[in-house]
RNA sequence: GCCAAGAUAGCGAAGUGGUCAAACGCACCUCUCUGUAAAAGAGGAGCCGUAAGGCUUCGGGGGUUCGAAUCCCUCUCUUGGCA
């Protein structure tokens, strides 16, 4: 099953995990997949020759901070995104507005409603937001961010949703997933084809944790021409049981109604959350936990919680590499007593390879996964690694 | 040898009679991080205790005072200057 977009090559006999592949005009991208954030056109301290030899086949840079900083213009007469950073490879741009939301909630206790603090104002058109860099004022609509996405010219953009926070009431989830549906369609309008190259659009489902709404936005926004879908509003607080649920509720209607359309879940990346989503069908997924993680001196590694802190002194005079079991450049080249010291002494070093292997790691759980697929193994991979 | 300045927790450095178990920075310890305002953030940090609280601290010793890191005497050491 195929169209020029998508095509599934294998589909688990046991769960929903599948393999695809994903064609854009700047090459294929393998699913299941991990998408690295590179929100400021940066993956943070990687080179695009590193994310090339980490296996990185696709990324995620954001349409906020890119708007922002250095400005849209800036980026256009550089000849778009790919260029300006020298990417040649696919990549996809968030809508910004998860980060037009999420940063607007500086008072965490008004989790109810966006709106209850000054900083973002909603209204039925779009969203009035404060920059965070100087605080000037800016105004986001889905024609908008569109618009800014086109400039950019990722292969894969997002249309421009509303997260409802959590906990949220069942009233103000349903008012931002309305919202969300009309600024899809909204959206689908905004694309201007053939502007650039050819560029694909997603359409996000909300609905927070509520089973009616997350169906009912399944159901809505596959039944739109969009060339993919994205899951939104999860890991925003919920327990792993409730995204698991919300996949649970959504993924079967998504692949009925949509049959030939990847399914990307946005901001979700913790290694059991891999396996939960995959094992659902989602097919890419992207996440700032690896990379973030790995500025902080976590290393991922599979052990208990998959995770050690580089930092702690029985590291000093380790001469083991990270990971013992990962054939990655840094694990093959340096010591943990090394990069113990890199963290230690607050060595730009650090920051490079820790986010290296760390990446590494999660490219190389996905070629796993999609060999585990391939040969009907998926269920024993999942055993494997969350016994 | 004389004169001057100084000695505060691992280091640097505030404090100059009570609100000081002692600011602040670094280092240290613990925790957090899921569509990146993140090379970030939160907390701890004399000793005992989960805590309430108790006990011992500001170079050593002695004194004044209801009360001293803070005032006085003395010793030791450090740093300048003069011989």
């Amino acid at each position: 099953m195929k169209n020029n977009f998508f095509s599934l090559l294998k589909k688990d006999i046991k769960t929903r995990a599948r393999i695809g592949k994903i064609k854009t005009p700047n090459g294929e991208i393998l699913t299941p997949t991990f998408v690295p954030v590179g929100s400021q056109a940066t993956v943070k301290s990687l080179t695009p020759q590193d994310l090339r030899e980490i296996g990185v086949q696709v990324f995620f840079a954001n349409t906020y901070h890119l708007y922002l900083r250095p400005g849209v213009e800036v980026i256009e007469k550089l000849g778009g995104l790919h260029k300006f950073m020298n990417w040649d490879r696919p990549l996809m741009t968030d809508s910004g507005g998860f980060q037009v939301f999420s940063l607007g909630r500086k008072n965490r206790s008004s989790t109810l409603s966006p709106c209850a603090n000054s900083l973002v104002k909603i209204d039925y058109n779009g969203v009035t937001f404060y920059s965070h860099l100087d605080g000037s004022k800016h105004y986001f609509t889905p024609e908008k961010s569109i618009e800014i996405q086109q400039k950019l010219g990722a292969d894969i953009m997002i249309a421009f949703d509303e997260c409802a926070p959590y906990p949220t009431t069942y009233n103000y989830a349903k008012t931002a997933m309305e919202r969300t549906h009309r600024w899809a369609l909204r959206s689908l309008e905004a694309v201007v084809v053939g502007r650039r190259q050819k560029q694909f659009l997603f359409g996000v489902i909300q609905g927070s944790t509520f089973r009616d709404l997350r169906q009912e936005s399944a159901k809505f926004i596959s039944s739109l021409a969009f060339d993919g879908l994205a899951i939104g509003g999860v890991a925003v607080g919920e327990s792993k049981k409730e995204m698991a649920q919300i996949l649970d509720w959504i993924m079967p209607i998504l692949q009925k109604e949509k049959e030939v359309c990847p399914i990307h879940l946005l901001g979700v990346g913790e290694i059991d959350d891999i396996f939960t989503a995959v094992e659902r069908g989602i097919d890419t997924m992207d996440c700032v936990m690896p990379t973030r993680l790995a500025r902080v001196g976590h290393i991922l590694a599979k052990r208990k919680n998959f995770t050690y802190d580089i930092n702690k002194s029985i590291f000093a005079n380790d001469p083991s590499p990270i990971d013992k079991n990962c054939p990655c450049y840094v694990c093959h080249n340096f010591s943990k007593a090394y990069l113990h010291h890199l963290f230690r002494a607050n060595e730009l070093l650090a920051y490079r390879l820790a986010s290296y292997h760390n990446l590494f790691f999660i490219e190389d759980l996905f070629v796993k996964i999609r060999e585990a697929i391939r040969k009907d193994e998926f269920l024993s991979l999942k055993k494997q690694w969350l016994k």
